[in-house]
Formats: C-alpha cells, sequence, structure tokens
DNA sequence: GCGTTTGCAGACTATAAAATCTGGTATTCT
DNA sequence: AGAATACCAGATTTTATAGTCTGCAAACGC
C-alpha cells in the first residue's frame, strides 16, 4: 500500500513515538532506529523530512530528539503520505495510458478512480492514534499468552 | 496500483492485443511497442514473461508474433499481476511491523487486509475486454469532437 | 568559553529496477 | 539449401532507490 519504504519507515517510526508515555515523548533517531530495528542514517533522513513537513519537532543538542508535533489522533496516514510524495500515485492512471485523464477520462478511469478514492478515504481516516492502540492491544496480548 | 512500471507495461500492451480486429491478432513487438510507445527490448522480455506463463501465444519467424491466449474476457488485471510477481504485495503488512502476520494479526492488520481484499476482488473482477472497451469508447469520443 | 551531544545536509556507495544490446535459435519463404 | 524474419536468452548499461559516511551547526552542561 505504502509505495516506497521510506513511507513504511516512516509509519513504524512515529508509532513508536505515539506509543511512547506521557513525558518522555523526546526520542532520540538512535533510539527510535533501535527499537524499531530500522537504518539509522536512513531514518534520520525520513525524520527529517517529517520535522520539515511539520509533523515533527526537533531539537538538537544534549537532551535533544524528536516528538510529535500534534496529537497522534491527528495525523493521518495519508498526511505521512503526503509528505513522502506518494499522494500523486493515487491520483492518475495507475496504467498510463497517455490519453487518460482526469480532463479526459475513459470509463474505467472511473472505476480506478473510485478505488482510489476509497484507497485514499482509508488512508484519511486512520491516524496514529488508532494504530499505537491496535499496536498496544496486540502486545498486551502476546505478553498474556507467554505468562 | 500496480506497483512496476513492467505490469503496467504489460496491461497497456496487452490492451492493444485486445483492440486488434479481428484476424489481425497475431502483432510483433515492434509494432506493439510502437503503438503503445514503450520500450522495444523492455516489452519484449514482458511478453515472454506472460507467453511463458500462459496468457500470450507466440511464433517465430516471418508472419510470427504474439497474441492472447484466451478470449479477453477471460483475462484479469489480477492474472496479470500475478504473472509479474506483484501479488504477494497484496497479501502482507503493508507497514512491515515485525510483529505483525496473519497468524498473530493486530487490530489494524485485518482493517488492512479488508481494504487489500477490496483491492484484489476489484484486480480480478476487471479484465481485458472490459479495459479494451472502455477505451475504444474513450476514442470514439475524441474523435466525434474533433471533427 | 569549551567540549560534548544532537539534528542536519551533502557527498558517497550499494543494490535493484529499468532499459539496451548482442548473439542464438526456430520458422517461413523462395 | 539458404536467406530473411522474428522470438528468445543472456550480458551489459543506465537510472532510481536505499542506505552509509563525513563534517557542520545548533544547543546544552560544566
Amino acid at each position: 500500500m505504502f509505495y516506497s519504504v521510506a513511507s513504511g519507515y516512516a509509519v513504524r517510526a512515529l508509532t513508536y513515538l505515539a506509543l511512547r508515555p506521557e513525558g518522555e515523548e523526546r526520542c532520540l533517531v538512535r533510539d527510535i532506529a533501535e527499537a524499531t530495528e530500522l537504518p539509522q542514517h536512513f531514518l534520520g533522513k525520513v525524520l527529517q523530512d517529517l520535522a520539515r513537513a511539520g509533523v515533527l519537532n526537533s531539537w538538537k543538542g544534549p537532551g535533544g530528539g524528536f516528538s510529535l508535533a500534534r496529537p497522534a489522533a491527528e495525523i493521518s496516514l495519508y498526511a505521512i503520505a503526503e509528505v513522502l510524495g506518494e499522494t500523486d500515485q493515487l491520483n492518475r492512471c495507475a496504467v498510463g495510458f497517455a490519453e487518460c485523464s482526469d480532463e479526459r477520462p475513459c470509463t474505467l478511469h472511473h472505476e480506478w478512480t473510485a478505488v482510489r478514492s476509497r484507497l485514499r478515504d482509508y488512508l484519511a481516516d486512520i491516524t496514529l492514534a488508532q494504530l499505537a492502540d491496535a499496536v498496544f492491544t496486540k502486545r498486551a496480548l502476546l505478553t498474556e499468552e507467554s505468562t
């Protein structure tokens, strides 16, 4: 669903941040990378993109790090995909017919558009808070099982 | 929707073949590439994959070329994606959470799965015949406009 | 102030996908 | 039989993505 690996990384890292207990929101790239098992430097670039776009706050120096710029419930998956420049892929003919466009659409184009807009609605609907909640519930179940 | 460019090329080339008048089904790679404006040699490899998988027939030598191995109404977009090895991407966690799998799913995993299966159903439903028909209608409209 | 810590930016490398090129082999036609 | 035609298969080049490395600049603590 997410085309580039970068956007997948973004979702995983942001979910990790959303799961942090209150008062410990600020995290180092190093720690996030370690916890999520993602390549540190590459993740750094992704987080920087997100910070530039206003999804994250960042601080330099000791005690610095990254944190969500707004509540997790107000960050949709679509917003994340948008920052990483993947949303335009949801807005053009998937097959790449030259004569197929929104101005001059063919019948099928409309059908594609319907499917895509449903996907887009879905992405816009799901927030980091929901994602974090799902992961939290999942982990609780796993812990319960193992005791 | 189609992740690799190869699968997009496949759909475009196959649609071209589906639109051929009866008795002229057999086409050269060169001609298909020219008509669809796709890179000839790369398209050749894609068509060879499709031939190997039984979606196309192929003949060598003079008078040779490619043609659909079965009626266009019996070739779904999903089948095409399958040949080009893209369907597994529809069957795993898009975000890539390690702890997320069908055996140990999280809440969101189920939602993703629902969206994906809807997309899969759509791909399985749409056939080359429908696609060709849509393109045909479109072209007729364009011609009408320009006169 | 000075050293340490951190994000940040750019150059660089590695890998995979896309596209091209060359030669081979099957087929048809004369 | 031999030449031309076309698919086929492998090697190669190109391009984009993924990932790494280095140094810089801001921020904090002593």
